[in-house]
DNA sequence: GGGTTACAGATTGTTGACAATCTACAAAGA
DNA sequence: TCTTTGTAGATTGTCAACAATCTGTAACCC
């Protein structure tokens, strides 16, 4: 599910690994792990150091980060995680709603058994997962079910896009965490109606089902975030 | 409409102009006009050459691209104008459709007399050089049209991710463009059907009339493109 | 004392040089 | 003649040093 994915063949693995890529790769993870915050500044030389390497490759990841929008460069100040406003969250939720419609008509129309048994294994894991209120079980497993979906459309335009919009909802996620308690999802019974309609190739009710399921889960990511106040000060 | 705004405040603009931010607009501009054509080889000494600059801001200029799909870098062997296949337009042709749904919804929900009086115009120049067949005219229009259209929704990651998409299916325009001889889009009156839906604020009506618009106009292409025969050779 | 200016340290922006890798061509062998 | 091998040139990957800018502090003036 990683952006920059690893080669497993070693000749590939040794022909796309430049420092470039590693730095880009660790800086990712340690952003979407949390290790850096959102806001937070990043140092060059700091990173070069810890990784061993010269500014070059570090300056040559910040640049794709922040195309693909987890960090900030301003000018003679630094990069910075980037931090994403409720207004800004708002819109990305919508435009990921937009891209569930799609994924929602692209899969019913294509999914095979084995596909469907995969996502029902899934399901399953999330179920156990629900009913033993695991919420650090369930929400990796909800992720990946949501990604193996828009890999099943078979559009790599389509799974990149989408995975761009999820990173960028995990930092909204990270940036206001610390202060949602306990915002555990009542979706299993939306992703088990979703599953059923893929089954049955019931391409306007999955879409449907999906455009909701992706609505109703940033409506109750903003309900819990109201609990709880407003997160944290947001860049100008 | 570019994708690397430049600031009209001359204090921001010093803020932000860095090199490396110039080489990026530069190169964006020579492959979107066409003067580095799609599997060019772009070299590094030459462009930083041209520019005046050392080779470290073109390579971070480089980098950004990369995340942005206009180029590809090939470990030891360089940067590529990215190629876009057949089969990959029509993966973003689908993604672009499903987003000018959300689009025609989104702005049917909100739009203005002023902004619709624009929209309008826009519409007008459109039918003047349709009327004409000057496609030179029309095609710009036609662009921003639709970017426009998008930009209404007030959604910036929507407007980002569209941009993105578009962007890459010029690319593979650039890339036929020598073998589709006259492929002059009869779409004005679609267009006005969309304006009129906006106008009445119907978004079911919009929002389908906009991914039919957006799927024929991938059907208008690939018509077009199969009277004259393949695109040129892929990269693998 | 409040505010401004000047300076020092730290950080980023840029550059040129060196090392590693690739490509093309030519020489040697079968 | 065809293939292989070796070498030279070109190109990319990486690095370390220098220049420009920023941040915070302290001295200075009113």
């Amino acid at each position: 599910m990683a952006s920059v994915p690893v080669p497993t063949d070693p000749i590939a693995l040794l022909r796309s690994h430049s420092l470039t890529t590693l730095v880009h790769r660790e800086l990712e993870r340690r952003i979407l792990a949390g290790e850096l915050a959102p806001g937070d500044k990043i140092n060059e030389e700091d990173i070069a150091g810890q990784l061993s390497v010269s500014r070059g490759p570090v300056r040559e990841a910040f640049r794709a980060l922040e195309s693909s929008g987890l960090v900030r460069m301003e000018k003679n100040r630094g990069v910075f995680v980037r931090q994403v406003s409720i207004a800004e969250a708002d819109e990305i939720y919508e435009v990921r709603a937009g891209l569930d419609h799609l994924v929602g008509r692209l899969v019913a129309a294509r999914i095979t058994g084995p596909e469907l048994a995969e996502l029902r294994e899934l399901l399953k894991g999330m179920q156990s997962a629900a009913r033993a209120r695991d919420v650090d079980a369930y929400y990796p497993l909800n992720l990946r079910f949501h990604d193996r979906l828009v890999e099943l459309t078979g559009n790599r335009t389509l799974v990149a896009a989408y995975r761009r919009l999820v990173n960028e909802l995990h930092l909204y996620r990270r940036q206001t965490l610390a202060r949602v308690p306990d915002s555990f999802p009542v979706s299993t019974r939306e992703h088990a109606q979703i599953v059923d309609a893929l089954a049955r190739g019931d391409s306007d009710r999955a879409s449907a089902l999906l455009h909701e399921h992706a609505m109703e889960s940033r409506d109750r990511w903003h309900a819990a975030l109201a609990e709880t106040g407003s997160p944290r000060r947001q860049a100008p």
